[in-house]
RNA sequence: CUGCCCGUAGCUCAAUCGGAUAGAGCACCAGCCUUCUAAGCUGGGGGUUACAGGUUCGAUUCCUGUCGGGCAGGCCA
């Protein structure tokens, strides 16, 4: 429809001038019913052109649009604006295209089914998820939905850092608890980790139990001494646990990358290798540096410290490589904040290798702190974790769905405050069940009509009239764009304040019109909008993957 | 000190990458259930978009500066 306004526009434009291009006509969606379905400014950036005032201009448009039976009103607005209004017909078209594609309404092909990558949560193994991990997966699974449903062939992907200091750090605590050290004891590791979790893997260890990770057992030996038994047992613990709180918080990924494999298959050495030879490092102070002030950064940085350990973001160039090498076009990383300047560092490291990768490859979403607040006050500490809050204390306390919304619904480049009361009430403070319910209340009506649902279309003769059903016809309209902007912002945030708005205005026509009345068409086609509505909801909510109840 | 993000109603947040009267929800006030789910609807009050300049037909949006909050910056993950 976006289209065709434009061709129309283009073809009475360029009898005026040639200095516009048709990629300059820009057609918007009001927000204000009185303004239309469709509006443009065109008018008023040609004023500058042909130097009229826009009104004139706009007229001038509006003489020479051709007769269409899109539109049954267009009018010139404010100060120069063209508004447009949807016909009877078009009405038609739109709820009738929702019932024939149903699930797929509001798809798109726009990914050609190019690959892409998307990797979020990637915590490292040593300690239960926390709510910046839930925000991450939350706003990256969500991420990975709309490429799906955008014409992508994705891959969600999780990577361990399962190599490095902190994992010794794990392995030493754990191996503290086993001796009977405790975190208050003086002889503690200084830096170790102080969660009553590190206990209960000490506990499992001793008594020389199996844990499931990644489709094999890892069976504990429960010797003391035998630092690395520990260590794998640790860490296939943790990723347990944390594949158990991803799985209760419908997150998923296609493959986990461990940090240890890009050592044990050379891919760092290469790297390194590879920028060594290509001229961008050097020595100083008994270190391996570099040179990423080449390419944009402040300050050369460290890769091989002078005890001959790799820096962290070494492998995180390998990774990175590896990703180009397995043909993403695109890569989406979702990550904290707090990883922001690993950004220069690893897209530096690409560029060094000298294989022809884009400078702005890959692509980051880093989304900001939380703070989460209970009965008005901080929380700041949960009982297995000791020093954050847990995902899992999240789900457990308010349910999967309500913690998704809440983690989704802001911009990720905004703090966001976690309210648990809020989240947690089961009424209409709280906007996911305000969503769910208009979804259950459809669902209700439909089954108290008991006809043959997928038969639902809307009659030629049928006009719809009332303002309420004009207002949700259009949002219905809007979902197909909503989805591509979402997606090309990687800003799920957008569907969930759509779904509020579709929801709201589902519920304004439920309390304004009856729709099992006598008069037969008027009841079908009343029906077949809050059906359509009801695709749309579910379709929007799976994106963000939220549930859809019929009942509540 | 330097870099990045943010600052919008009492609170939590939007605002279609420069558009029309800056919108929702919560809270507050007044109404609506013998009729398809009241977890709902209708109406109302509430704003110098942190502040000061600049760019132009037009600025919450772009630029500069100031103030305030967060994050990062070390041979560190």
């Amino acid at each position: 429809m976006k289209d065709h306004l434009t061709d129309l526009l283009f073809n009475v434009i360029k009898q005026l001038t040639d200095k516009l291009s048709q990629s300059q006509i820009i057609i918007d969606r009001p927000k204000l019913i009185e303004h239309g379905d469709f509006s443009t400014n065109i008018a008023l950036i040609l004023s500058k052109i042909l130097k009229k005032p826009p009104r004139d201009i706009a007229e001038l448009i509006l003489n020479q649009l051709p007769e269409t039976t899109h539109f049954n009103k267009i009018e010139i607005a404010g100060a120069g604006f063209l508004n447009f209004f949807l016909s009877p017909f078009s009405h038609q078209t739109i709820i009738n295209q929702v019932m024939k594609e149903k699930d797929n309404y509001g798809s798109n092909k726009n990914g050609q089914n190019h690959k892409i990558q998307v990797e979020f949560v990637s915590a490292n193994p040593t300690g239960p998820l926390h709510v910046g991990h839930g925000r991450g997966a939350a706003i990256g699974d969500s991420i990975a939905r709309l490429f799906k449903f955008s014409g992508w062939e994705v891959t969600r992907e999780f990577y361990y850092n399962d190599a490095g200091a902190q994992i010794d750090n794990l392995m030493r605590s754990v191996k503290s608890h086993c001796l009977n050290i405790k975190p208050n004891d003086k002889n503690f590791p200084e830096d170790g980790y102080r969660g009553s979790y590190i206990a209960d893997i000490a506990k499992d260890y001793l008594a020389k139990k199996s844990i499931k990770c990644a489709g094999q057992n890892i069976q504990a030996s429960g010797d003391v001494n035998n630092e690395d038994s520990i260590r794998i047992f640790s860490i296939a613990y943790l990723r347990n646990e944390q594949d158990t709180d991803l799985e209760a918080f419908q997150t998923t990924f296609d493959i986990y990358t461990l940090e240890s494999d890009l050592y044990k298959n050379h891919k760092v050495d290469f790297v390194v290798e590879t920028l060594i030879k290509e001229g961008h490092t050097y020595e100083k102070d008994g270190a391996l540096w570099l040179k990423t002030t080449k390419f944009g950064d402040d300050k050369d940085r460290v890769m091989k410290k002078s005890d001959g350990d790799f820096t962290y973001f070494v492998p995180d160039v390998a990774y990175h490589f590896d990703k180009w090498t397995r043909g993403f076009i695109r890569v989406i990383n979702e990550q904290g904040a707090d990883h922001h300047s690993t950004i220069s560092r690893v897209r530096a490291g690409l560029q060094g290798l000298n294989k022809n990768i884009p400078s702005g490859w890959p692509e980051y979403v880093l989304h900001q702190m939380i703070t989460v607040m209970r009965n008005g006050a901080e929380v700041k500490i949960s009982k297995r974790a000791g020093s954050y809050v847990t995902l899992k204390d999240l789900i457990d306390e308010v349910g999967c769905d309500a913690t998704r919304y809440f983690l989704a619904a802001r911009r990720s480049d905004s703090q966001l405050i976690f309210d648990i009361d809020l989240a947690k009430s089961q009424s209409n403070d709280n906007p996911v069940y305000y969503i769910q319910y208009a979804h259950a209340r459809i669902e209700g009506v439909l089954n108290q009509w008991g006809g043959e649902r997928n038969k639902l279309s809307i009659d030629s003769i049928y006009n719809f009239r009332s303002l309420a059903e004009k207002k949700l016809i259009k949002r219905l309209s809007e979902f197909p764009e909503v989805v591509v902007q979402a997606t090309e912002e990687l800003a799920p945030h957008q569907i969930t304040n759509f779904l509020k708005d579709c929801a709201a205005e589902l519920h304004s026509y439920y309390n304004d019109s009856k729709f099992l009345v006598d008069d037969e068409l008027t009841k079908l086609s009343r029906l077949t909008l809050i059906y359509a509505a009801q695709c749309v909801i579910k379709n929007g909510l799976r994106l963000l993957g939220i549930s859809a109840p019929k009942k509540m």
